[in-house]
RNA sequence: GUAGGUAUAGCUCAGUUGGUUAGAGCAUCGGUUUGUGGUACCGAGGGUCGUCGGUUCGAGCCCGAUUACUUACCCCA
């Protein structure tokens, strides 16, 4: 048989020993802050049905589902017509009834619904699970990555969305990240925005534009405008509006004045200032929090507030987002329920650690001490010790077998174990054990309740 | 979907205008050293040069196709 040569599909990753002690340390982290928060966790299955995924994320969003091939005989059943006919979309209904989960949201709302009647609203959940994109791949974006979700649904509450600031907040600041910013804006602005310039019709348009001002600049944003049918007029009266400057507050009064005869405008100005003033009461550690009116994600159900979290120390995407979607379960026949909730980017904030150096030691907790023996004999005697070790909650290991000296060694410095415990005839005579810091080359002769002291049992 | 780039040892990559037997570093294993690792030295294993076809006396190198990987755009986290 021609042997493969081994690897993972485009988009798909292992994960090292090292590398899932980091992982580890971020998801244990932002955990801890969700659950501190009053979040439960939930999981749903890495399959949903494909009617329930198919026709939530738009016409883009249905391509890049991972659907699954029925199980069995599946062209027995495929429609004959599709099958001549060579056509994959309609074909698809008739050979696959599951796909991959494409995020967490939706799920969420299924359960939701589902599970109505077991649950007590407000209903607040965190999910952290891996979904599946069938998107090209390229950097920083894979077709297999974990999202970190908290949502809470059944509470219109303003009150949700300024604690997801202090989430955000905590959980950043407890991962060490000392200068990011919390951008936050309403849709019900932009609505007014769009409205005020008489193209409510045109919202989509007007927020994809404006939401590269970063990254293209006014000049870039105009001419996109441009192509997707504004006027001049309509640009002169977006201009002041798009390039609003002071702080939260100045930003916000300018922006009542722009708003003034657009409803949902000064609704959506009111909701803002309503978590600047939840927020006044609890002060944030290391965030800023910014109303940023360019701030409009490419996710179109959201309806009230929006969020975006980025690092201020290295060049990077968003590592966080977020928002309110009214009638989130409606669309599984469950109506009136108000859903609010944000996300953490697991794999970006992963890279900005990295490049900072922010992961702390104890985040690789591997094994702190080897027990080697110069021959199988010691063996008997090593695993008294070993025993006392692992039950003062120091991670242990006895290498097995009896290996070279040389082989054991290096074992412990490829594991960058700190502590090895030599165990030979002498030390078995004596009852003093050759304890070694690997790091120093220190040796010393111990009794094992010294050595037990020593590694902080 | 659009447009580029890359493909040679387990990994990262050299390989001259096309010319004998395919190169290095790292990693692995063994030895110098049978009670002591990191450093050093010596040695070994490991390749249908992504695949198929073409040009040529001769192709890792040139041409075409194909596949995989990768980058950017659209979009997204």
């Amino acid at each position: 048989m021609a042997s493969v040569k081994p690897s993972v599909p485009s988009g798909t990753r292992d994960f090292s020993p090292a590398e899932m002690a980091k992982r580890n340390f971020i998801f244990d982290t932002i955990k801890g802050v969700f659950r501190k928060y009053g979040y439960q966790q939930i999981e749903t299955p890495t399959m949903e049905k494909l009617s329930t995924l198919t026709g939530k994320y738009g016409d883009e969003g249905d391509k890049l589902i991972f659907k699954v091939l029925n199980s069995g005989d599946y062209l027995v059943k495929a429609d004959v017509k599709q099958l001549e006919d060579r056509n994959s979309n309609l074909l698809t209904s008739s050979i696959s009834e599951k796909a991959l989960r494409y995020d967490l949201t939706v799920p969420f709302a299924r359960y939701v619904v589902q599970h109505q009647n077991e649950i007590t609203f407000p209903f607040k959940r965190f999910q952290v699970q891996p979904v599946w994109r069938a998107d090209k791949p390229q950097k920083g974006r894979y077709r297999e990555f974990y999202q970190c979700d908290a949502d809470v649904v059944g509470s219109k509450s303003l009150l949700n969305e300024a604690e997801f600031v202090m989430i955000y907040d905590e959980a950043l600041s407890l991962l060490g990240l000392k200068d990011f910013t919390i951008k936050i804006n309403n849709r019900k602005i932009l609505s007014g925005i769009a409205q005020v310039i008489d193209k409510y019709d045109s919202i989509i348009d007007l927020t994809v534009a404006i939401d590269k001002l970063d990254k293209i600049g006014l000049d870039g944003v105009i001419k996109e405008l441009l192509e997707r049918g504004f006027t001049e007029a309509d640009i002169d009266k977006l201009k002041p509006v798009i390039l609003l400057e002071g702080s939260n507050d100045e930003k916000l009064q300018k922006l009542r004045e722009a708003l003034a005869t657009s409803e949902i405008g000064l609704a959506g100005c009111d909701e803002l200032e309503t978590v600047f003033n939840y927020l006044q009461y609890t002060p944030l550690k290391k965030a800023t929090l910014e109303l940023d009116i360019t701030l409009a994600r490419g996710l179109n159900y959201y309806t009230g507030a929006i969020f975006e979290v980025k690092t201020n120390e290295v060049a990077m995407g968003s590592i966080g987002g977020g928002g309110r979607y009214d009638d989130l379960t409606g669309m599984f026949g469950l109506k009136g329920l108000t859903g609010a909730g944000i996300s953490f980017g697991a794999d970006r904030i992963y890279d900005v650690l990295e490049e900072l150096n922010l992961f702390p030691a104890s985040a690789v907790e591997g094994t702190k001490a080897l027990i080697i023996c110069f021959d199988a004999s010691g063996e008997t005697f090593a695993l008294p010790l070993l025993q006392k070790l692992r039950n003062a909650g120091i991670n242990a290991e006895l290498y097995p077998a009896g290996a070279k000296l040389k082989k054991q060694m290096d074992y412990a410095n490829n594991k960058q174990i700190p502590y090895t415990i030599l165990i030979g005839s002498e030390e078995m005579q004596t009852g003093l054990l050759a304890f070694k810091d690997m790091e120093s080359g220190v040796q010393e002769k111990l009794s094992a309740e010294d050595i037990l002291t020593r590694l902080g049992a």
